[in-house]
DNA sequence: CAAACTGGGAACTCTA
DNA sequence: CTAGAGTTCCCAGTTT
C-alpha cells in the first residue's frame, strides 16, 4: 500500500468514526424519543425544502445533559420565573427552542423534564447550527444557501442573536458573539464538521456530517 | 479610510 | 488527572 494510499486511508477511517459518533447519537436519540413518545420522529415531521419542520423541535428536553434539547415554546413559556431571554425576546423573535437560561453551574437542566441522554453526550455548536437551520422561524437570523448542499448564511444583523442564544444554550458566563462562535466554527474545518466558505458569513456543513444528519430523518 | 469580517495562537474553563 | 470541545482574548490581515 502507498504511502498515499495509506494516508487517505487513514482520513477516510477518521470521517468514519466521526461519522458513527454522529449516527450513534442520532440513533440513540431517536431510540429514546420514540420509546417516550411512542412516536417516531420522522412520522411527526414534514419535509418540504426550506419549510421543513424541525424535528429537534419535536424532542423533549433532556435533564442535565444538553444534547438535543430543543424548543418547547410551552415547557419554556412555562418557566415563568426565569426570563433571562427577556433580552433578547424584546428586540426579536426567539425561537421556538430556546430555553431559558438555567444557573451557570447546571446550564442544561431545565425545569421538569427529564430526558435520558446517554453519558458524554453534549450539544455541540454544530448541531445547534442545524437546528436552527431546520428552523423556518429563525431564518432571519441564518439560513440555507439556496442550490448549495450544506452552505448556509448568518444573516448579517441578527448573526450576534444567533450567537447570543448559543451563549444561552451554553449557559455561558459572557455573552457568545459572533466573534467568538465563529472562531469556534472555524475549529470545526481541522474535523471536517464545518468549513468556511470563501463568501461573508457563509459556512458549509462537512458532507459526511450533513449527510449524516439528513439521514437521520430521511 | 473605517467598519465589518476573517484567521489563528494560546491560555483557560468545563465536563466526562 | 486527562482529553475533548469549546470559550475568551487579542491582534493582524482582508474585504466591503
Amino acid at each position: 500500500m502507498s504511502a498515499e494510499v495509506a494516508s487517505s486511508w487513514n482520513s477516510f477511517q477518521e470521517t468514519q468514526s466521526d461519522l458513527e459518533v454522529i449516527l450513534e447519537f442520532l440513533e440513540d436519540y431517536y431510540r429514546q424519543n420514540t420509546a417516550e413518545n411512542g412516536v417516531p420522529v420522522h412520522e411527526r415531521s414534514v419535509s418540504v425544502n426550506q419549510t421543513r419542520v424541525q424535528p429537534w423541535n419535536c424532542l423533549e428536553l433532556s435533564d442535565s445533559k444538553p444534547a438535543f434539547q430543543t424548543c418547547l415554546a410551552h415547557s419554556v413559556q412555562s418557566a415563568s420565573g426565569q426570563n433571562t431571554t427577556a433580552t433578547l425576546s424584546e428586540h426579536g423573535s426567539l425561537p421556538n427552542f430556546v430555553s431559558t437560561r438555567q444557573s451557570a453551574k447546571h446550564p442544561a437542566t431545565v425545569a421538569g423534564r427529564a430526558c435520558p441522554v446517554p453519558a458524554g453526550r453534549k450539544l455541540r455548536l454544530f448541531h445547534f447550527l442545524f437546528e436552527m437551520l431546520e428552523d423556518p422561524s429563525m431564518a432571519h437570523c441564518l439560513s440555507w444557501v439556496p442550490a448549495a448542499a450544506g452552505v448556509f448564511r448568518f444573516s448579517s444583523r441578527n448573526k450576534d442573536q444567533v450567537a447570543a442564544l448559543w451563549g444561552q444554550r451554553k449557559g455561558n458566563k459572557r455573552p457568545m458573539t459572533y466573534q467568538k462562535m465563529s472562531r469556534a466554527l472555524r475549529n470545526y474545518a481541522r474535523t471536517g464538521h464545518i468549513f468556511k466558505v470563501k463568501k461573508k458569513l457563509t459556512y458549509q456543513f462537512g458532507r459526511e456530517t450533513l449527510m449524516s444528519l439528513q439521514k437521520f430523518y430521511g
